[in-house]
DNA sequence: TGAAAAAATGCAAACGGTTGTAGGGTGGCA
DNA sequence: TGCCACCCTACAACCGTTTGCATTTTTTCA
């Protein structure tokens, strides 16, 4: 017995065990065809596999099948609030028939992107769900040679046969704007996003043009060079260099709002009572700092579960015509926003 | 050509290609062994295998070497702060050779901690992180049963014959009532965390002892059920249900500290004015709350690290005695506290 | 009652690598 | 020139499942 313990029991332990052939147990064990194996025989199947603790060998399986039942997903950084729940939302439902998910962290550095695809293609993967996109991103276009299903989440890249589940940056500009102009804001400046990001590149857009919609000028536009707060307090300090009329300022996400708001103290500069701010994605836990950030909040569970869902139907073979499905972003006010100082 | 890219290249494509046999190509691509094949055959079969596109199918390879350079983590929840800096910690130091990590979230709910360590058999995971376990813990039998690999990363069980990086509770504990005693605190009351966590008992222990030590009563000690905000609210409502005169109050994590802070606020008590309080785990953004939260930091990347090295050891075979190691915490003093109200 | 249809099970060949061993070629040395 | 080593490389079996097809068993019905 200590033999049977060594190693993990096999399906023809169980036929052995019961008697019958090795494929009659195969058959027996995946319910899911009608495997025309009578009900007694998967009794006593059943009955010896529970004895001998059998479990199925997901690897073999795979090999056989050359599907693993596992997705992957690229992402920039876990360690950055707004991913976790993306992931979660694909996890759980892609786990709740069966699939698991690998993730692996980028730090949007494409060497690290395709290591991990590849590493990803090993293990058979059926899809990826990629969170790291660029407009002109190179992963994306393997995966499209490589005709390896794939969803993207959160960014876009600058094609649209592809399927994607983004937000509706329009609106989460037009919403923060109408909210700044509406507390009489004039000089508004925007510290944008990475303009090779799609989030960061429509936002800034948008920004311009709503902004001359309403007659201002939208000259006070600096970019930064990544979704971090060392980057918005870089951004900050290169605006007032160059103008430091403006009362409000509109972040490219949170991390960049935070950086702006440290740069500002250094100044002497307060939230809100001299500069109103909002940033974007609504991280957890900000909504306690002070001042409470306002910022445009994003389903996140919500997006990782849809794409989730997106890339099952795109393995089933159920989705031939790509789908890109934004979702509505939603600007909640909390106290880093008053109205324009006269 | 059509053929070709329609499915992934194999090894026995590329020996097609060099015209070789395909066990000198397997032998020719991994490099570990002095696997007697000639230089120039290396170069050939190299050269051919970039020109297909070639990449090892690692499905093949873990079955036939039973083994998967895979491990499996299990966390209560990627959306709880703590975990991402740990998880990254794992990958980061597991991926540099090779290995990957798949993650399952339990909820802490027993069930889904056997499913998920299922699914990791399935897959033939070579060693498991644990970071759910309970004191008593039968996923962790089960694992020394079964004789997986496994470490213990920030919870405990009550065994001591396990591998496991935690931190030290003691200390944690000792620091912070030093603190809140140096700043003339003496009623201080605890909400500690779950009894049946290695965390919430030896941090309720230890503040026991501590307090009596310093003749100091330690009769204000309510369990949170979970490690959360809820919880940690329901806490602290129940100590103002039975003594109120408390001036401070040691929070069993972050999370049971923004609950207590919550409920002191519906009753219109201050912090720090009227109750100073500390949190526990340090996760990132508190400290720019209001009050910005004293806490005592943990390493969370460093112990996940660090568990994984450990496991890797493990699965290497190169440790035979069981380790625990103990990451000394750090307390981090901000707003939160202040001098007992007189 | 017997033949044909239907149902249940067995057989064997994969899936794509790895690896022990056998065999072919080359060079060294007497 | 001949023999023996010694490198290389080829062969084949195997890892645990799945699955088309053959075969056996059972059922059906004339």
């Amino acid at each position: 017995m200590k033999k049977k313990s060594r190693r993990k029991a096999t399906i023809r332990d169980v036929a052995e065990l019961v008697g019958v052939h090795h494929s009659t147990v195969s058959r027996a064990l995946s319910r899911n065809k009608q495997s025309k194996i009578s009900p007694s025989v998967v009794r006593k199947i059943e009955r010896a596999a529970e004895k001998l603790g059998y479990f199925p060998n997901l690897v073999a399986s795979s090999l056989k099948q050359n599907r693993s039942f596992a997705i992957g997903v690229l992402i920039p950084d876990l360690m950055n609030p707004v991913f976790p729940p993306i992931i979660r939302g694909i996890q759980d439902t892609v786990e709740s028939i069966g699939y698991t998910v690998i993730t692996a962290n980028t730090d949007d550095e494409e060497r690290k992107e395709q290591e991990a695809l590849r590493m990803m293609q090993g293990r058979s993967i059926e899809g990826v769900i990629i969170a790291t996109a660029r407009r002109e991103d190179p992963i994306v276009e393997e995966c499209i040679k490589r005709e390896i299903p794939f969803v993207l989440v959160n960014r876009m890249v600058d094609r649209v046969d592809v399927n994607a589940v983004i937000v509706d940056e329009d609106f989460a500009v037009r919403s923060t704007l109408d909210h700044l102009i509406n507390l009489k804001h004039r000089r508004i400046a925007h510290i944008a996003g990475p303009p090779h990001t799609s989030t960061g590149f429509e936002r800034a857009n948008t920004f311009k043009n709503y902004m001359r919609l309403h007659n201002l000028e939208p000259d006070l536009v600096v970019v930064a060079d990544k979704f971090t707060a060392e980057e918005g307090a870089r951004g900050l300090k290169k605006l007032l260099g160059i103008d430091n009329s403006f009362t409000a300022v509109v972040a490219g996400s949170d991390l960049i709002a935070l950086g702006c708001i440290d740069a500002m103290a250094e100044v002497g500069l307060m939230v809100p009572e001299n500069v109103s701010i909002v940033g974007g994605n609504d991280i957890p836990f900000l909504s306690r700092m002070n001042p409470a950030l306002s910022s445009v909040a994003i389903p996140k569970y919500e997006m990782g579960s849809q794409a989730a869902k997106v890339l099952l139907e795109v393995i089933a073979g159920e989705r031939e015509t790509p789908l890109v499905m934004r979702m509505q972003p939603r600007l909640i006010v909390r106290n880093s926003t008053a109205p324009a100082p006269r």
